[in-house]
DNA sequence: CTGCGAGCGCAAAATTATTGCATGCCCGGG
DNA sequence: CCCGGGCATGCAATAATTTTGCGCTCGCAG
């Protein structure tokens, strides 16, 4: 249950742009970056851990240097949207590796779903599995991806300057 | 420049599949995980980063969770495809912090871009600034993001089992 | 059979992350 | 205007973790 204070200064932007950009640094390091020494960073790190804010730190693997990775994005459309139909859905791909991440959009597309998978075949399955066996599924536009320009999960945290 | 040997075997599958999904335990907790000294597990991590495979480890924070944030799909067409204006179009892309994914795929839309912005404003703003203000961008369709289901950029490093 | 080369565990050494503590600052209430 | 109380910080001590050196084992090729 999040629910916190969440009253971020010009230091917490930055630190969390920082953090979004590359956690792999010292205490120290990022200190001198934001103005704040090792342990003032350890304390406002520890709250937006704690505030839920920051999830988690993952690592990120350059995608071209996975052997016949392949990136696509799904488009699907549904039936009828009800509660358990769509519990049911999200599970399923919350719980495929292959599932890389899925959005519910407004719009005539319901669901737009990115998968990583290993070659074409693999693609193939996957759609099979996940999308076109279900009955509720009604239509499936799939774009492979030619070349990942930008990859991340950054997001800013304040509105922009301009 | 990639290119390394890269054979992995089960254990770097299973360190990197842990990485991936918490890159934010001491090398004795994931040794312990996937059967390895501290040191092995460092000597392991390390070459992937030397061989370009880790590209980094970066802190993902919970959307729901920084006010206003909105995410958005956005399929973008393009005129004509040369040289000169994808690596403009991508650049400006790339620049922007707001822009958090950009794929360039195959089929009746040439780009597929993830936006985070504050409040619909700015997701008009930048799609204006971005692709409307482009002579190049022929259509643009947006699909607001009403819930991020599931949210990564986790890879699988080997084929399905099944 | 013998000579590498790769990768590992162990233990020492170097860095970092953590914690305790005293201080400075900002506010709201005497 | 002066007086706490809460809050965040820097510093220094302490606890952990990361990093490095070294000797050993295993698999493979000569």
């Amino acid at each position: 249950m999040p629910g916190k204070p969440l009253a971020l200064d010009d230091i917490d932007h930055r630190l969390l742009a920082e953090l979004q950009a590359d956690a792999d640094r010292t205490l120290r390091d990022l200190g001198e970056l934001v103005g704040l020494s090792p342990s003032a960073v350890l304390r406002r790190v520890e709250g937006y851990k704690a505030g839920g804010l920051l999830e988690r730190k993952v690592a990120v693997l350059d995608t071209s240097q996975v052997p016949d990775l392949v990136l696509a994005v799904c488009l699907v459309t549904v039936e009828r949207q009800t509660p358990e139909h769509r519990r049911a859905f999200c599970d399923l791909l919350k719980r495929t590796p292959q599932v890389q991440q899925v959005y519910d959009v407004s719009g005539v597309w319901d669901y737009v779903v990115i998968l990583a998978a290993h070659g074409l075949p693999e693609v193939r399955e996957l759609a099979e599995r996940l999308f076109e066996a279900d009955e509720n599924v009604r239509k499936l536009t799939t774009l492979f991806v030619l070349d990942p320009v930008k990859t991340g999960c950054a997001v800013p945290t304040r509105p922009m300057e301009a």
